[in-house]
DNA sequence: TGACCTGGGTTACAGCCTCTAACTAGAGGT
DNA sequence: ACCTCTAGTTAGAGGCTGTAACCCAGGTCA
């Protein structure tokens, strides 16, 4: 019957959890480059092929592991954003980019999982974009509390383009600008563009170690960083 | 005699940088992640053991292959900023940090072997924290000609006091600042580490994939970022 | 009850890689 | 002639990927 169906999907699950766990476990230790499946198995105590009854491969169980990473980064995120709900645009923004630091801080290896060297070739799917996306998703909400940006003429122009022509793009911006926006679409998402790449600046360069030995606290790095956002876009 | 030694030792020195140039090749085709030793080799014309006559192992070759790289993209910004050496400051700015992002998207691999994910527990070598800063120094008399930098307090107290504790440091930023420099050592030397978090930002987002599909220029979010900076630290 | 199917697990193996060991050949020096 | 040093060779141990063929237990169904 459909119970033993049922247990048995379940029972699946539960193996491919344990490999996953095993195998984020062997990246933290090694880095994703020395993942190998055989390892995975000896250590779960099972032998070799075993694993391939659940994973097409070694690159498969990698695909899936950065699939989970882009969604538990996102609700670390969105975690931050809800908590800081009720607090002023400039807080928030702090907030956010200080739990994206503390995500990937606590498991650089996830980390260069998502953001790392990429396998060439390897054509993300296409809901990974997505997935990327909604990353971002409570830095937009943020930052349309701010008003203006003077410079970024250029940038806003492109991505006004960039909404106009893209359906995806403006309804993701529609839907995440949330009721107190202030500013146009275009300046909200220059300005979860620049959010972005600063985070990714500091972060990028703490996970690969390239911070260590030099007389800085990477937090107050990303700190000063989103104030001089905050200043540009003028949150309170 | 000695030339017949020094014959065999230009041909051994021939030899690695055609073993180098086939590894940028292969590394470049399939990424740092599937280059072989024996697949150097084959392409060489050469059977597999050969090779470690000259590389002590594949790690052995990967990290001179990243100790060349800094040293070209050391290059590439100090020939930017003599090649703009008569510009205003900010026209400075924008050119050595175009310089550095078309050293890496003209060869994107080559800049992942220095940014993208490390291998764990390898350590530098200590000569590489000093070739790393040597990178960065071109930045530094740029940005010692900006005056101040309001909101950056804590950030400046932390290099102040790195600046004090490190002697190599102060040795560098003194012997970087040059003659035209109005800036409080901290303050060019926090433009420099702000400079850098936003170099990486752009250009690692870009290196990685991550901005394909998004309807903007890597080259104008660079813009927008240093000129943000220029602003900031009132650069002319 | 007994035949059958399904899915997890196994061993065997082909193929590729790293790196070591032992050997050969040739060029240089004495 | 003899010795030495070096670039290259083959052989081989050991590890990984991924495929193939097989076993076995539990559930299904006539």
């Amino acid at each position: 019957m459909g119970e033993v169906v049922e247990r048995r999907k379940r029972y699946r699950e539960q193996v491919r959890d344990e490999i996953k766990q095993v195998a984020l476990a062997q990246i933290a230790r090694d880095g994703a480059a020395a993942l190998t499946l055989t390892g995975v198995a000896k250590e779960i105590g099972v032998s070799g092929p075993a694993l391939y009854k659940y994973f097409a491969g070694r690159d498969d169980l990698l695909a899936e592991l950065i699939i989970d990473s882009y969604a538990s980064l996102a609700d670390a995120l969105s975690a931050a954003a809800s908590m800081s709900a009720e607090s002023p645009a400039r807080a928030r923004l702090h907030a956010v980019a200080h739990a994206y630091r503390d995500w990937a801080v606590a498991q650089p290896h996830r980390f260069l999982l998502l953001a790392g060297t990429p396998v060439p070739r390897y054509e993300a799917p296409a809901d990974t974009v997505d997935k990327a996306r909604a990353v971002l998703a409570p830095l937009l909400e943020i930052l349309a509390t701010g008003d203006s940006w003077p410079r970024a003429d250029v940038l806003r122009s492109e991505l006004a383009a960039w909404i106009a022509d893209v359906p995806a793009v403006a309804d993701w911006v529609r839907d995440g600008l949330g009721p107190a926006a202030t500013a146009a679409p275009d300046v909200a998402l220059a300005g979860v563009v620049t959010a972005w790449v600063r985070l990714h600046g500091v972060v990028g360069i703490e996970a690969v170690g390239l911070f260590n030995g030099m007389g800085l606290q990477p937090s107050t790095v990303l700190a000063q960083e989103m104030d001089a956002l905050a200043d540009a876009v003028g949150l309170g």
